[in-house]
DNA sequence: ATCAAAATTGATATACTATATCTTTTGATC
DNA sequence: GATCAAAAGATATAGTATATCAATTTTGAT
């Protein structure tokens, strides 16, 4: 079985166990951000369901889509870049309740990572400093990855 | 002499160091920005520009003026909120490489702080172990403030 | 002081992102 | 199959942002 087939088995598992209805218009919406290999914008996302598709997605039912499966935990919305990504654990068994992203300003590339307990609890603690109780567990941290790093001369 | 003259001296002096003119318009977008108590959107400012005035602010001329404000490093643009704020170091003599910002989910209330190098630099390694060469020197984290902080029962 | 060039502003159009609302269709349950 | 709820379709509209060209103002050289 491929990889692909694995995820798509787990995923579908899932919304099973949650009992939400894996519709054809949300497997499309789904594939569409599993198979990307960069954020896509709701519109983006709506073009690529009608590629090479009889089907007509209105973008609309994207965006509708895109807050289930965000609810869900399959996809993340990047804020720095009003864009959608599925979820890098799509298919773990574990809850992850922290995601933190690098975004690449040159490409767009878009990587998911783990950053350190030190690392949050460090900007934790200098949000309490300034009178804030919390921070959201999701960070987005824009930078340049090493192919759109300019070379230095 | 009042703090607001303080600094509203300080960025003339900067504008004329750099041979940048502080035009009528330029000077209404930066005074609504460094009054204002929380991040402002572009059709704000411009709102606030024309609110008790006469003259009519174009918002085009609003963005305009942002991006050279933010050329300039006197205002800072928040990406996860499409708004815009005064740097807090807009009166400081030195130059301040990165910027950090807290943003109340609640009240939309921002705080620009600083991060210990170390925090950062723990954001850097896991940029670098996943093939990122550098890291924007802006970051954005979103939370509640205690103001906001639901109580707990 | 006058004129030409450059910088700034004004005006208009348009693209992109997102939400609200109402209707129609589909699917589950009895 | 009838009924009800969930999902999708359709349309309108709000909010954020960029592109472009024309008009005006400022600067600087003569």
């Amino acid at each position: 079985m491929s990889d692909f087939e694995t995820v798509t088995k787990s995923v579908e598992q899932k919304f099973a166990d949650r009992g939400i209805r894996l519709t054809r218009r949300r497997r499309q919406v789904l594939d569409v951000l599993m198979s990307a290999d960069a954020a896509l914008s709701a519109y983006e996302i709506a073009e690529l369901c009608n590629a090479g598709s009889e089907s007509h997605m209105p973008t609309m039912s994207v965006y509708r889509i895109l807050d289930l499966l965000q609810e869900e935990q399959f996809i993340h919305r990047l804020e720095t870049a009003n864009k959608y990504v599925s979820c890098s654990h799509i298919a773990c068994a574990h809850e992850h309740s922290r995601s933190q992203f690098l975004i690449c300003d040159g490409c767009r590339r878009v990587e998911e990572i783990q950053l350190s307990p030190e690392a949050v609890g460090a900007v934790e603690m200098a949000a309490n400093a300034v009178g804030f109780a919390s921070i959201s567990p999701q960070l987005e941290v824009k930078g340049l990855c090493v192919d759109c790093k300019p070379e230095r001369i």
